[in-house]
DNA sequence: GGGTGATGCTGAG
DNA sequence: TCAGCCTCACCCC
């Protein structure tokens, strides 16, 4: 379930598991044995995250890139505190796990294993796990806009990119080339909580406009990255009080909530295709 | 247990 | 513009 906040979390774990060590590497599905047999028995280096890619760094110069796609995922299983775990890389903190017999055997579609005495992380699913050489590397970041999780990030490029277009608003946020790390949830709740509707053209947000977008959108980003999942309501504007984990649809404003209410202002939410995605918004709080 | 949709992107036409 | 990629969670029966 890959926004920008997923790519960091993920980072970070694999930093921490996986950095400085030699690490057993290899493709249980085959589709990527060439490249994992290369890198087998290599030190990892660094893990770095860039919009919803992800650069690993090798003893020897490597580069192996992942990028998930859609589906993709990774599962990171190990042995914590001298029990076998397995160990959930989004929801919780990697080191509160239960008690598990033992690493259970890859799922077929297991592309690339990763592992140490300690851990065995497994990707499934990626539309990208490939070796890269630096020029490689160089031509994606290239076509990558500025990364709202990174503390570099220059919000100043982001908004000159925007006034530089006329497509939509909501449209120009899921181009990467602008700002990367953006994806469909983030786009209808970032924009929701702005009051912007997702067909104002880009170049006609106003300079406050803009400001409030960039600073939703990037403490959006970092409350995904710290709570390991995408929740935007505020408590405020949840129906009722409830007690521990909020439902799927009982954390966003808008975003697949076609129909209900606006947890704001009632009116029914409306749903429709914009840079071929489902777009979400409401017609009340987000006046054209 | 089967069907379906999903937080993404690429390349062909 | 749209099909295709590729896996899995979730819904419904």
């Amino acid at each position: 379930m890959p926004e920008g906040h997923t790519i960091h979390r993920y980072a970070r774990e694999h930093r921490r598991w996986l950095r400085g060590r030699a690490v057993e590497v290899s493709s249980p599905q085959g589709r990527f044995a060439a490249g994992a047999g290369l890198l087998d028995g290599r030190t990892l280096l660094a893990v770095d995250p860039y919009g919803k890619h992800l650069f690993y760094r090798w003893e020897g110069g490597a580069i192996l890139h992942v990028h998930l796609g859609l589906y993709g995922g990774f599962r990171i299983f190990g042995t914590v505190r001298g029990e076998q775990g397995p160990i959930r890389g989004e929801q919780e903190p990697i080191d509160a796990q239960q008690p598990y017999a033992e690493v259970p055997p890859p799922t077929p579609g297991t592309r690339l294993q990763l592992g140490t005495s300690e851990v065995t992380i497994r990707l499934a699913g990626p539309t990208a796990c490939e070796l890269l050489d630096p020029d490689g590397e160089a031509r994606i970041r290239a076509r990558l806009g500025p990364d709202p999780l990174r503390r570099d990030a220059d919000g100043e490029a982001v908004a000159a990119a925007l006034r530089r277009r006329t497509t939509p608003i909501g449209a120009a946020l899921l181009d990467q080339n602008v700002v990367a790390g953006i994806g469909n949830v983030f786009r209808a709740e970032a924009l929701f909580v702005c009051g912007i509707a997702p067909l104002r053209p880009a170049n006609l947000l106003d300079r406050d406009d803009f400001d409030r977008l960039w600073t939703t959108i990037r403490s959006m980003l970092a409350e995904g990255l710290r709570r390991g999942k995408i929740v935007t309501v505020e408590p405020a504007d949840v129906g009722r009080r409830s007690r521990g984990r909020l439902r799927a649809d009982q954390r966003h404003y808008v975003y697949r909530r076609a129909g209900l209410p606006c947890r704001r202002c009632a009116t029914a939410v409306r749903a429709f295709e914009l840079a071929a995605r489902t777009a979400y918004a409401c017609p009340t709080c987000q006046p054209q």
